[in-house]
DNA sequence: CCGGCTGTATTATGTCACTGAAGCAGTCAT
DNA sequence: ATGACTGCTTCAGTGACATAATACAGCCGG
């Protein structure tokens, strides 16, 4: 997340699921043409396709041939539990078991959200 | 951590990183052989040298040509503190994002680990 | 219809990270 | 000196990623 030395469709994809899940964009909403959001974000627009590829291939929006893609009905529900189950499953076990081994707990990043 | 998608080398970094931090090495140990940690994790001695060698960057191994790597004076409490703050900046605060746009708070987390 | 927008497919090219194989070089016990 | 261990250097292969130019296919307002 937020990482640069990953793919850049990777990070594509991670701003635009952000962006959904954010309010950016609501079901229904259209979103960026690929190449506008090529252009905006300084890539490919080839690119910027294979970043929206991972979206229709999931439901999460639909395709108007000629016209734009849209956010699917109930996709910004569905992307978040997918979000939170991929979070649960493979991003959080390493981090906490990372965090037992330097002497981080809960407790102290609780405290750290205050300041 | 644990990510198989990762490189290789990070892999072994990792295990190795882990492996001080939890006590199996200890400062002035030697380290297992290019060769022989290869062997046990079914790499390539080359893939194992270049994990190793970040440890000798950031000073955490010292290198007797010919004899082995040796877990350096102190490496254990400033590996630990390294690896801390790198979480504190690098790795919580997209996580910490994340929790925010799926609905996890650190009150969940908490009362995952308790079961 | 037509021009301009949309996404998509094709092909080619360049770059770079990762991995691997073989051999060089230093240390030490014998 | 020899042999067995150590780490290290060099060369090469593979595949993923990104870019590019070009062309095609569907929609819509004029």
């Amino acid at each position: 997340m937020a990482d640069d030395s990953k793919p850049v469709y990777l990070r594509l994809r991670e701003i635009i699921s952000a962006s959904i899940l954010d309010g950016a964009f609501r079901d229904g909403d259209m979103l960026p043409s690929v190449r506008a959001f090529a252009a905006q974000q300084g890539a490919n627009p080839l690119t910027v396709a294979k970043a929206y590829q991972s979206f229709q291939d999931d439901g999460l929006v639909t395709v108007k041939r000629g016209v734009g893609m849209f956010v699917a009905d109930g996709a910004t529900r569905r992307l978040r539990a997918m979000e939170k189950a991929h979070f649960l499953e493979n991003v959080w076990p390493p981090v906490a078991a990372q965090m037992q081994r330097i002497g981080v707990s809960l407790s102290d990043l609780s405290n750290m959200q205050d300041a």
